[in-house]
DNA sequence: ATAAACCTTGAAGTATACTTTAAGGTCAAG
DNA sequence: CTTGACCTTAAAGTATACTTCAAGGTTTAT
């Protein structure tokens, strides 16, 4: 299978597909006489689970450790269910960090409206952020 | 002030606060005999502001829009206040965003604790996300 | 035979917000 | 007078994840 139709079945781009290659995401494929490159279904399967990664808020360097380095070897389960945990600890965090910069909007907005209402512009020590 | 003692005043690098001017953040200072940029007071107040909208999520672009171009002019207040009201609907976005995925990563979580427990290696089709 | 559609490569472009580097001029102290 | 601390500029580097481009070879259909 060619580029242009694995490009078609897995919904990512033939460039996508390359970039890939070359950052070691998946095997580099063998080669027709033409210099063409020719893919099997294992790297089918092993783009969409990569796709799959990124959706979930994986980097490429975060999915390429939890590839195997062998083609068609399988995905450790238990390496890939830590990483979801770890990856949903992250997200808490970030979200924590999203709510405590709401919370300081929140202070600063009751700021502009409360204090010193005849003050044309409030200076940055007034907002005590 | 030259522009060592403004980042040691605002806590800002130095080559910070020329990207900042470049960028037209800043107004561009007067300049000494010498050539050296000559800050002055206001200068310090608008890095100060600059950086606050900063670690409240605003990008350059954003903070762009917000500063006066004139570099004495007060920041209008209902502009800032709405302004800020948007970005605390864009961090709930996000939040939500985010939240989603946390579930689709738990979904994931069970569906590799729960299903086919004999199967070493999952596929996508398999996880449904 | 020729046009359309496909493939190849390496290099450069995209976005953001800076920092770092290189090469050099200026200023104050000793 | 020289050393160190400071200032100047333009250009390139950093990080991520790609896309786009340029220039060219291949294949398929008509």
């Amino acid at each position: 299978m060619k580029i242009g139709q694995l490009a078609r079945d897995t919904g990512l781009s033939a460039s996508r597909i390359r970039y890939y290659e070359k950052e070691g995401l998946i095997p580099s494929p063998g080669r027709g006489l033409n210099g063409y490159r020719e893919f099997d279904r294992n790297t089918a399967e092993r783009l969409r689970i990569l796709d799959l990664g990124k959706s979930l808020g994986f980097s490429l360097a975060e999915l390429r450790n939890l590839m195997p380095d062998q083609p068609d070897a399988s995905l450790s389960r238990p390496a890939i269910i830590e990483a979801l945990h770890q990856k949903v600890r992250s997200i808490d965090e970030h979200i924590n960090q999203l709510k405590a910069t709401k919370k300081r909007i929140k202070h600063a907005v009751d700021v502009l409206n409360n204090v010193e209402p005849d003050c044309d512009s409030p200076n940055v020590d007034v907002l005590q952020l």
